[in-house]
DNA sequence: GCATCTTTTAGAATAGTTCTAATCTGCTTG
DNA sequence: CAAGCAGATTAGAACTATTCTAAAAGATGC
């Protein structure tokens, strides 16, 4: 249906506190109307530039900086010089393809970390991150 | 034979196919005299010229580019825009203290990691990296 | 000590990201 | 639905980390 408009996105992106641009919408709908996505600013911006809505590479910053603020993304950095944006916000690990710089993503709930030792003092643990390089 | 020098770090160099030059020797002995290091380029360019030995920051990169080149440092890559190098190249995992940006080591041979997935198709196992953010 | 090849260096260049400040737009109010 | 306003977008400058360039200095082998 969208009689032209995206309600749900814009929906989304209210609630999340943050006002339904077109722009913001134009990036919601490329980013969530799949599956789970891996993006960096540059490959989000030439993906939402190809919908023919245009869009700064500054906005795309901002959007992917306060999308990861709201929740709606998580960061994740595997590499040194960039900075990779996963629609997957749930417990999750990722392999890591090199030389490519391709993310996949492995459920958390398979995978038994123990013996992980406690957290340094006056410090409280945040997230435990596994990245399983792979090279072809 | 300069007596009054460092013969370890300049064997140390040597056997590691790098010539043993003033400013090699300063960062080997600045990085490798002491316990396990985790240094950024600016942290440890800050060091070695405050021993009044002068190198250039350029120098710097080269060398820990050259020393992990040949398996005297890793890198680890835990925040986005900043490389730090690891004197310790064994098998451990880190905590990560944020905001401050320090690394911590801890072993691995207490961590049990079970259930990993096999790689993807065509792609093999190079390392798994065990990041445990912590804040304050 | 000389020749040769390597390394160092200052400064320019590059890449990713953030900032600035002018313009524009979504939303509320009358 | 017209203002009015706060918030958003934008081009381009700025910034940070890192690499490159090409010229000068140094290490090594003879
Ligand atoms: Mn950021
Ligand atoms: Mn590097
Ligand atoms: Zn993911
Ligand atoms: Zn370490």
């Amino acid at each position: 249906m969208m009689s032209g408009n995206s309600p749900d996105f814009t929906e989304r992106l209210r609630a999340a506190g943050l006002r339904p641009t077109r722009q913001r919408v134009a990036l919601a709908r490329v980013l969530f109307e799949g599956g789970h996505r891996h993006v960096t600013a540059e490959s989000l911006h030439a993906e939402v530039k190809a919908t023919r809505m245009p869009v700064s590479l500054a906005t795309v910053y901002n959007a992917l900086n306060q999308f990861r603020d709201a929740g709606l993304l998580r960061e994740v950095v595997v590499a040194p010089g960039r900075s990779y944006f996963d629609t997957n916000t749930g417990h999750h690990h990722h392999f890591y393809v090199e030389p490519d710089g391709e993310l996949h993503d492995f459920p958390s709930d398979k995978v038994t970390i123990a013996g992980l030792p406690s957290p340094p003092k006056g410090t409280r643990l945040s997230r435990v991150d596994v990245i399983v390089r792979v090279h072809r």
